[in-house]
DNA sequence: GATCTCATATTGTGATCAATAAATGATCTT
DNA sequence: AAGATCATTTATTGATCACAATATGAGATC
């Protein structure tokens, strides 16, 4: 039985699921972080250790060091059972995550403002870009994945260490409920505040740049809550669909 | 086979190395949280796995967990072998921690000076009596606990749980420093803020509770900083004191 | 036909094992 | 005598195992 993992350790190059010694947790943790903030998971579903560490082609081990840590992070919540699940946000503590995120990011935004070489500005461009496109062919994996990408970008000019697992960690909370919103039609969608932060950037006006993001995160979030509001945050089709990323 | 598993279940009551069936983690992670925020582990100390379960009496799988979640709220790092150690904290980094700690333990203040109670009002008075019996009798150990205690009861009535888990990250972070400094016999030590705020709290001023928060962390830091600048962060007897913490 | 109960299967927890990589100490060389 | 190299020891990591609790499903009874 062990032969198999020498033979296919020689195989070698072909076995990329065996490379990377040492680092396999760290992969399964990539993973898991981006499937949360672009939509992978959903809000009650809950993970199975023995599941995923099948589809991850590993030991239960690591994934339940991963599955810990995003327990660790509130990405995830155990039940009375011990297992864990994605959690179901109540239309309150979407708020309350909100404002907190206006806070952190805005203040992340001020300081990386201060800091925002021509380089920084014109890759935020870049994907911003990257990010009119997949708004205007409805591609919410994308949409998610650059909006995110754009937010983290800026956030990582402010060069605090303390301010990024914190936002992270808010992130992940809320990106599953994020991806279920989107998923319906009356979801507005625009990247406005996004070019005002850019000029805001261009200016070195460290204010408007702190006061774009905010009005962007305010409006995702009444976007969300009227949502919400109105057929109830507890989802469509929320239990089910185990859509496999395959990103 | 089974059967003497059934006997011991019988025996039941007596086998309590048995304990607390299916969350010796639990106890591990509470022991470890409390130990970081109140001293008992010290900035650059490498924690052993192994060494932890076995003066914990367990193996090393519960500390495992525990551990990884530690690292996942930043209050442990880990080392490229593998090992987790308490972050030696740069003067700027902490400097970034104790802004970070204004904003979001200032808008928790706002928050629960909104909702206090009289109840808790006077549970506050209370600690705070404590707290002055420990500064009095400069009793570190208990300086810690209490002062903890009286921030983390205050920040509890804003019944937000995104603002309490950042807010724990963040002491989990700064404690193992903050015992450090405090040992430094320059280091002044008053709670004169917190009779302020508890006269804010009693006036149901909330902006005022929320600057009391607020000049107290700055003092806090200030203080922490003068330390750091002066003789380095880089620690009086780093490594060695493992002190044992039997409170 | 609905509900309660019991048996089965699945899941997490804690322990142990094999293997790899790092740290430490000793020996050899310069 | 000091430094470097190599071997021994120890550390974490990933896998597997055994146990306990929970959830699921079928069957029987009301």
């Amino acid at each position: 039985m062990r032969i198999d993992k020498t033979e296919d350790a020689s195989n070698g190059g072909t076995e990329t699921a065996k490379k990377e010694r040492g680092h396999v947790h760290g992969h399964v943790l990539r993973y898991m972080r981006r499937g949360l903030m672009v939509g992978a998971f959903l809000p009650g579903q809950v993970m199975s250790l023995r599941k995923l560490a099948a589809g991850f082609g590993t030991s239960p081990m690591p994934v339940r060091e991963v599955l810990s840590r995003l327990v660790a992070a509130n990405a995830l919540e155990e039940t009375k059972g011990g297992s864990v699940r994605v959690p179901r946000l109540s239309p309150e503590k979407l708020s309350d995550l909100f404002a907190v995120r206006e806070m952190l990011e805005g203040m992340a935004a001020e300081l990386a403002a201060k800091r925002a070489s021509p380089a920084l500005i014109s890759e935020l461009a870049a994907i911003n870009k990257q990010l009119l496109v997949a708004i205007e062919k409805r591609d919410i994996l994308n949409c998610l994945s650059f909006n995110q990408k754009f937010h983290f970008t800026l956030y990582e000019a402010a060069a605090s260490d303390v301010l990024m697992p914190l936002i992270e960690s808010l992130w992940l909370q809320f990106g599953p409920t994020m991806y279920m919103s989107l998923l319906i039609p009356s979801m507005p969608w625009n990247a406005s505040d996004h070019e005002d932060i850019l000029a805001a950037l261009k200016d070195g006006n460290a204010a408007a740049a702190k006061k774009g993001i905010v009005h962007d995160i305010r409006t995702t979030c009444k976007a969300l809550l009227s949502v919400a509001g109105s057929q109830g945050i507890e989802l469509p089709f929320a239990q089910g669909a185990d859509l496999q990323f395959d990103y």
